[in-house]
DNA sequence: TTTGAAGATGACAAAATTTATCCTCTTTGG
DNA sequence: CCAAAGAGGATAAATTTTGTCATCTTCAAA
């Protein structure tokens, strides 16, 4: 459908929770699950790939969870979709080169692989630093306050 | 999985073969089915969409089949994919205002319109009629021919 | 050293979507 | 009338997505 799966979406938001918090934070799963409306035990597969992915560290026991294997400056949400859903592929020939047998003549082909581009550079033009100070609390609806 | 689907590709590959005969031409499902490797079943249900969509028109009866509704200057290949796969959304939150309650803060929406704003001016930047030019027989490998 | 919190992992399952197929009906030119 | 061709509904196979569960390992603190 050519539409971000859950896997992606929550990937984004549990990155998003990390990276808004002091760095270095650890922070358990369940916690990101309750603040982000994600199923727990899905995020604990999404977290799984993150981290195989190199974008986030683990650490078991008690006390642990789970923290940014890297600077939050230098993760892109390409890095984040892409740890999660797989690499970028708005079409099955630009999966890989020879995928489909019509590309080298194909008139469509080439839209495909500058549309991908566009987005590939969206999607890296902003890093979690970035969001997540967009995503600051003070942004954010929280407990209703009195009016001053 | 962000990556357009069988019914997106099978339809543009009709709209293309209709687009690079000569206009008004009526052709066959049957024929487009041979021709591009598109169960002939299957390509029915998307002419039918396409139909619906204002791009295809349908003959009936002997002799019949399906023409462009329009100049092929005047349909892109946006008009394709959504006429094939629905409206564009390249993430739930951009399916409709307010189908994410998050939307109001979430950072990462903007990132998503902006994206899918990109993507749009690619796949409307290009009509059949630019697509099948490319497309000419002159420019696909044919039944080998001998060197001259 | 026991205990309990927390992540790792693989098997399994439910649900949704995609990708078809089939059958019957209608239309239409010859 | 008849054969070619699209329309449309019902159904089904295949795949992907979205989970769940049970078991295991790790680790800090009491």
């Amino acid at each position: 459908m050519l539409q971000l799966t859950m896997t992606g979406e929550y990937a984004m938001r549990a990155m998003l929770h990390i990276a808004s918090l002091p760095p270095r934070t650890v922070v358990p799963i369940a916690e990101i699950s309750r603040a982000w409306e994600v199923p727990e035990t899905f995020l604990r597969k999404i977290v799984g790939k993150l981290a195989r992915g190199g974008l986030l560290k683990t650490v078991r026991g008690n006390g642990g969870g789970v923290a940014l294997a890297r600077l939050s400056r230098e993760i892109t949400l390409l890095d984040v979709v892409q740890a999660a859903e797989g690499p970028l592929a708005l079409n099955a020939c630009l999966t890989s080169p020879g995928a489909c047998h019509r590309t080298p003549w194909c008139p469509v082909h080439p839209v495909w692989c500058e549309a991908q581009e566009k987005l590939r550079e969206v999607l890296s033009s902003r890093s979690l630093e970035d969001l997540a100070k967009d995503a600051s609390p003070a942004n954010r609806p929280g407990v209703q306050r009195a009016a001053v």
